[in-house]
DNA sequence: GACGCTATGATTAGGGT
DNA sequence: CACCCTAATCATAGCGT
């Protein structure tokens, strides 16, 4: 009977290379996503321009990037940011805009929770004036929820399209127009890789100094 | 007695660009330093090859590497021949990841409105007592299911007007196009990186300057 | 392998020194 | 800028589905 522990929760892990190959596939996803969420963060919290690169243990390559991977990974490999790398940065300028615009949509389905939200609360002010009837006892139940069916469909069709509008972005990159400036992420997962491990615990890198 | 709060806690905070410069550079650090800890955790539990580089708001650029920067973005340069075919298989890796981020994006604001719709559902019920069927009473469902309707159908011109120029591109991509230079990064890159850091038990992390 | 869940460890915002 | 402290929020290990 007390046998039946769901779950023991997060357990502590030792800080070496993790010995069971599937919990390591698994780590490393979980981790992955976790950091490249985190960079995300730095970079809208801060305006900070960030580039991930990671090279699973297997032999896929995944990165993240504010506005892009490449321009700053070529901002950081050399402080001239129009050389022969040009197109492909034309390329990600020109990809960032679009989705920029994808995420200017996002923003405004954003927006759209928040005034929901408001208007929840509105709601629930009137719901404490009056104290009626509970939900259960609601006969409209079906038809609200019809329309609540609706609107998850819809919004299901939008994601398919944002998918496919991209998609097509992608393509219409390859033929150059004209550009805008760039600003948004991306990311990419293209070949293969070898590592060793290693061990670090407390870094303690030199940053923070005034040496300029 | 009860009058000295030590300290609120942690706060939430939201995700936009943070206002007050102050607390902007103190969440720069601390969380550039936790988004490092991160990666150094990462490679060392899975044996991943890791690269980072942030700049600053300010401009000074930060990094980490396992077991380098440079060897890492060599790699990653290198890795990604930008033939014709390299370009096409860029695209699609950088398209499928960045849908994969926005597809993701999506699919929890589509939770979060989606339950807040149910929350906004019981408490109209309540709202209206015995009211019957009567959702147009319900501006905020309809209000919100028409923007977002608008939303979807805003996606849906952008993509066909894409459409087009996909259709051309497809062709294009059956006969190889050679947008990209020969010259290009795709077989040597300039590497001449001016960042330096230190190496510490196969962990780099590099620095610059002073912040901001 | 993606997704959900839960308990719990880890991170960090805000303030102080 | 560094570190310390506290109380929250966040991330995630271990299991199911």
């Amino acid at each position: 009977m007390a046998t039946i522990r769901k779950s023991k929760g997060r357990q502590r892990v030792e800080m070496t290379k993790m010995a069971k190959e599937s919990n390591l596939q698994v780590t490393f996803s979980k981790r992955r996503s976790g950091l490249f969420k985190k960079a995300s963060e730095l970079s809208t919290l801060c305006g900070a321009e960030t580039a991930i690169i990671v090279f699973s243990p297997g032999k896929k390559v995944y990165s993240f990037g504010h506005p892009s991977v490449e321009s700053v990974v070529d901002r950081f490999l050399t402080r001239n940011p129009l050389t022969n790398a040009g197109a492909l940065q034309l390329f990600e300028a020109h990809r960032s805009v679009n989705i920029r615009e994808l995420n200017m949509q996002l923003t405004q389905v954003l927006n759209e929770l928040e005034a929901e939200k408001k208007r929840s609360e509105v709601l629930e002010k009137i719901k404490k004036g009056s104290q009626t009837q509970c939900w259960w006892a609601a006969p409209i139940e079906g038809l609200s929820f019809e329309q609540l069916e609706l609107l998850k469909v819809s919004l299901e069709q939008l994601k398919a399209n944002v998918a496919r509008q991209a998609d097509n972005l992608m393509f219409q990159a390859a033929n150059p127009p004209n550009f805008f400036s760039p600003n948004s992420i991306g990311a990419s997962i293209p070949h293969d890789a070898k590592i060793t491990g290693f061990d670090l615990h407390g870094f303690n890198f030199g940053y923070g100094g005034s040496l300029f």
